[in-house]
DNA sequence: TCAAACTGTGACTAATCTGGTTACGGTTAC
DNA sequence: GTAACCGTAACCAGATTAGTCACAGTTTGA
């Protein structure tokens, strides 16, 4: 399988800029940075969060992004559901089957309603998760290291 | 995201296998017929149901396939675990993160957890279901339909 | 003995999607 | 008016998809 990380992309930068609870601006470069990567391809994937309200984005000189809501109250299901946009990790037949076979008639509706079973029970997990929590359990995976270490 | 269909394409041959109960040899061609696709492809994504002990294959004129265990044994979760190998609907980072910041330093390892958590939901709803249950509800859609029609 | 019917597999295709990158126009603060 | 941003189009190499062809190996059965 090849699916897109931009679920994951889109989590980090949102826990991100979560940590400003003020809604202060960070620019799409410094994202970058903690992810690694470039300001291109955060602004393409913050853009469809953008689109979908999850976030805002100012232009110009001192522009940047900030969270369009408490950081409570964005799940994983909803960023999942945006960054990844229909993303059907379970797809069915890649053309309908053969009708003159009784599997072929029934097979693909079966598998359909199968699948998106499935495919909710996932979602489901994920909503169980808010950007919020995951910024508490950075901030607590960061403290539990510096106990470790003796500070 | 571009899933394979592998999984569809495997339910949908175990469940034509299923329908002779004897174990009948069918042929790779006979299933590509009701799948509308080829026996090639048909052997590839068999050929690793065989590996893995869910069919098994007989070569030589008058060779095919039939399934390795009773088809009320084989779930959903089996089939996909084998057809799409390692598939990971959720995939993290492309690229570890920067560790000179915080979310860098944790949000890897979180995610890998929150996105195990939720494939292990969907796997979960896939073993519910197995390729008998499949078999006889695609009986039983044949049978509704033809009342429908009046017969 | 030999042809026919199978499986097994390697090689190739076109299409699609991936993350990544460059470039540049539009917007805004200072 | 310049510098720092966002927005977006265009392109890249690499990977994976379903699909196809070809052919070697195996077995049946005439």
């Amino acid at each position: 399988m090849v699916a897109s990380s931009r679920t994951a992309t889109a989590v980090h930068a949102l826990a991100f800029l979560a940590q400003w609870q003020g809604g202060e601006l960070r620019s799409s470069q410094a994202i970058a940075e903690s992810l690694d990567s470039n300001p291109a391809f955060v602004r393409r994937v913050l853009g469809r969060l953008r689109e979908r309200g999850l976030v805002v984005a100012v232009e110009g000189a001192a522009g940047g992004w900030r969270l369009a809501k408490p950081a409570e109250e964005i799940t994983l299901r909803d960023v999942h559901a945006v960054a990844d946009d229909g993303a059907v990790p379970l797809p069915v037949h890649a053309h309908p089957p053969n009708r003159n076979c009784v599997i072929g008639r029934h097979m693909l509706s079966l598998l359909e309603s199968e699948f998106a079973d499935a495919q909710r029970a996932m979602e489901e997990r994920l909503a169980q998760t808010s950007i919020a929590d995951l910024l508490g359990r950075v901030y607590r995976s960061e403290r539990a290291e510096e106990a470790a270490r003796g500070n």
